[in-house]
RNA sequence: GGCGUGGUAGCUCAGCUGGUUAGAGCGCAGCAUUCAUAAUGCUGAGGUCGACGGUUCAAGCCCGUCUCACGCUACCA
């Protein structure tokens, strides 16, 4: 196996559209950032890169809805990002973005090493173009009238109106949403990366971590469902996949490249190229050499991302490095599940989150209490949960009950018995250990690799990504010092035997710098302020775990004797019950907000005239049989009585309603609207839906006393 | 629909390659204690380990069927 020297840890860059939620944190930054902290701790050399993913259709469109440019979209989240993950203590060695000229080079030259390579395949395919804006049009950007609803806006992709997902061709009288001109049919190549033609390398070097019999990873370090997930995906069988689109905004691929006028590189293949050009300017910018680190046999590539992108950097971006060459393989991926929120999955859409930047304002300097409550909840193998009630008990119990009053204990003792002065103590006297165990001579000493034990028990849990049990580790090594004090009651026995004493606080001492130490990947912040506490240098991250262990080996103290600490003060606070009610409440106040009078409403779609409209056979119908298509989540086979015929539709609402609920209505139809074989069944004509806000369908239905096949207009 | 991962005490979660009475933290009850932010310590009560069937001397852990949750994917005129 290959020796390890240096570590290149990523976190999932985030799409710059929307502000920073929670499950963002779980999922992909905290973890990222106790690792790499941790590392450093241990006096690795570790680059932690990250950057906003700023290209891509979605930002686009959020831009013409907000009538903005797009830079100025990305800009402000970019900012924002910055500011929130400063402010988390999210301890990025560089946070670097797509949209930056260096990143535009680094894509770009990749990409042609890929395309001189011969890696591509050239893939031709009919497209809509614009002639007036003189480039291809992206599904987005065609608009026209759906031939399921009729809706006259309809988007080249998707109907927003009644949900279908179309193909642009589909569409009736379709129009570029850029110039509003008729867009004409052109032929428009594509490069795809042959996925299929690595699946056997691909194989060998997930299940077995090898690549050509060298061993590059251990599959069994990796976590099961990101293994489950990636041979999936390799037992189906691989596909080419896109690495081109036609889009305004994004990198432009090289334009000496026959064909390469108008496209853009896919956001997929742009995206985690960022990991390079952000590493590449770290190290210019800090004196360092970034192929050590993306080129080096010895360098661990680690990427923390959520569930959802598990493919992506488990199978296409691997094959993206081993087609350019020379890159090393990610060592390990370990994706965090999902964190839900106070019984629901957290969603941006329904605005069911707690937004970071938010909590920040209203919990102001509570970065480590929220860190905290993440951390030791983190969805590190499977989906979990938050509530502000854990929350508040996390810090409450845990934070305030357990640690702070343990450290604060420690430090009034000694400075009440001391002067705040490290005690010197006799090393035969003898004194009752956290189990409650039979004192010894020179019990000090087993004391210290006692801790030293829990040190690398801690050590252990967190090489293994195990952060919450490193968590828990430390919060052990906190409880034992509670129970050394409670058994040996130093405020009872100063009064017989003052020399007893000492061991004792002497030891306690030598805890709270184990604690600092520890904690520091988890609550940055406050492991500082021990240490101020502590009135000791502050933590660089540089190996302080190394030099503890060894001195804590060797029976030596991390704490001198006759070191003096500081004064007592408070490291963490209670949170009061109506701090928590106020969040919930605001929670809450969401899911009212986020009824369909608050969500704003569908653009308005462009004029038609009359004879458009009068195209369209519209008629009341009943529905008098409905059932589930087979092998189809999200579709019903209706039958509908139209009054003089009866009519088979297939509908996309199996997931509004059941066949039960459908059964009986009367509903509008589109009657004229040509047939289509959707899964095997084939559909002639299409009801008509509402759509609310809140996503969720109603039927168009004519009042009471409606005739099935009247007709509509 | 296909594939993947999970469903363990009131709550949030651990349980390695199957092995004696299934664990932790929080909450709850009782006792002890006061140095400390009404903090701490000890003891205890709580589980037919999603359901059913199977393999085995032995299953939370293996196999099958079902069910629920989440992710990927297909479908969505």
């Amino acid at each position: 196996m290959r020796e390890i020297n240096r570590y290149l840890v990523t976190a999932a860059l985030p799409y710059a559209n929307g502000p920073l939620h929670i499950g963002h944190l779980a999922g992909a930054y905290l973890s990222a950032d106790i690792y790499s902290r941790y590392l450093r701790l241990t006096g690795q050399d570790v680059a932690f890169i990250c950057g906003s993913d700023e290209h891509g259709a979605a930002i686009t469109i959020k831009a013409l809805q907000e009538n903005k440019e797009p830079q100025e979209i990305v800009d402000t989240y970019h900012a924002l990002f910055q500011d929130t993950f400063q402010k988390m203590g999210i301890s990025f060695d560089k946070y670097h973005r797509t949209s930056a000229e260096l990143h535009h080079q680094t894509s770009q030259d990749f990409f042609r090493e890929l395309h001189k390579r011969g890696e591509f395949i050239e893939k031709e395919s009919e497209q809509y173009y614009d002639p007036i804006a003189k480039q291809f049009l992206a599904d987005r950007y065609i608009k026209g009238t759906c031939p399921k609803c009729s809706h006259d806006s309809a988007y080249g992709d998707q109907c927003e109106k009644c949900g279908s997902a179309l193909s642009p061709t589909e569409l009736i009288n379709p129009e570029s949403t850029l110039s509003e001109g008729k867009p004409e049919l052109r032929t428009t190549t594509h490069w795809f990366l042959p996925l299929d033609k690595y699946e056997g390398w691909l194989n060998e070097w997930i299940n077995k971590g090898t690549v050509d019999g060298e061993q590059l990873h251990f599959p069994e370090e990796w976590k099961n469902h990101v293994l489950g997930q990636c041979r999936s995906w390799l037992d189906n069988g691989l596909h080419p996949r896109a690495m081109t689109r036609d889009l305004s905004w994004g990198v432009d691929v090289p334009q000496e490249i026959p064909g390469a006028e108008g496209k853009k590189l896919y956001v997929w293949l742009d995206a985690p190229i960022g990991y390079i050009s952000a590493t590449k300017e770290w190290a210019a910018e800090n004196d360092k050499n970034w192929e050590d680190y993306w080129k080096s046999e010895d360098s661990a590539l680690i990427h923390f991302i959520g569930k959802d992108n598990i493919v992506f950097h488990c199978l296409i971006f691997p094959s993206i490095l081993k087609a350019h060459e020379g890159y090393v393989l990610p060592y390990n991926v370990p994706a965090n599940q999902f964190m839900n929120l106070e019984g629901d999955k957290i969603s941006t859409s329904r605005n069911w989150a707690i937004w970071v930047h938010e909590y920040l304002e209203d919990m102001p300097d509570k970065q480590d209490e929220l860190r905290y409550a993440l951390a030791k909840n983190m969805p590190e193998l499977k989906d979990s949960e938050f509530t502000w009630k854990g929350f508040q008990d996390a810090n409450n119990n845990e934070l305030v009950n357990n640690l702070a009053n343990f450290i604060n204990r420690v430090v009034v003792l000694t400075n009440k018995y001391y002067d705040g002065a490290v005690p010197d103590f006799d090393e035969d006297t003898s004194f009752i250990g956290p189990e409650g165990e039979e004192s010894l001579p020179a019990f000090h000493d087993s004391e210290l690799v006692r801790l030293n034990d829990n040190l690398l028990d801690y050590r252990q849990q967190m090489c293994k990504f195990d952060f919450r049990g490193g968590l828990k580790t430390l919060m052990l090594i906190s409880s034992q010092g509670n129970q050394i004090l409670q058994a040996n009651e130093p405020w009872k026995l100063i009064k017989e035997d003052e020399e007893a004493v000492k061991p004792i606080m002497n030891l306690m001492l030598q805890y709270l710098k184990v604690l600092a130490v520890g904690m520091r990947p988890f609550l940055p912040f406050s492991a500082d302020k021990m240490m101020t506490l502590l009135n000791l240098p502050a933590i660089t991250e540089e190996g302080e775990l190394n030099a503890i262990g060894e001195s804590l080996c060797e029976g030596e103290l991390i704490v001198p004797v006759a070191h003096k600490i500081g004064t007592p003060s408070h490291l963490f606070s209670r949170i009061d019950d109506e701090v928590i009610k106020a969040q919930v409440e605001k929670l809450e106040a969401t899911k009212v907000a986020s009824t369909p009078s608050a969500t704003p409403a569908a653009p308005l779609k462009s004029t038609v005239q009359f004879d458009d409209f009068m195209k369209m056979d519209l008629r009341a119908a009943t529905i008098i049989e409905a059932k589930k298509v087979k092998k189809a989540d999200k579709l019903l086979e209706l039958t509908l009585d139209v009054g003089f015929e009866k009519r088979t539709v297939v509908s996309g609402i199996a997931q509004h309603f059941s066949p039960e609920e459908a059964l009986g209505q009367q509903v509008t139809l589109l009657a004229n609207l040509a047939p289509r074989k959707i899964r095997g069944v084939e559909s002639q004509g299409m009801i008509l839906m509402a759509e609310n806000g809140d996503g969720s369908l109603k039927f168009i239905q004519p009042t009471e006393g409606t005739e099935n096949g009247s007709s509509i207009s």
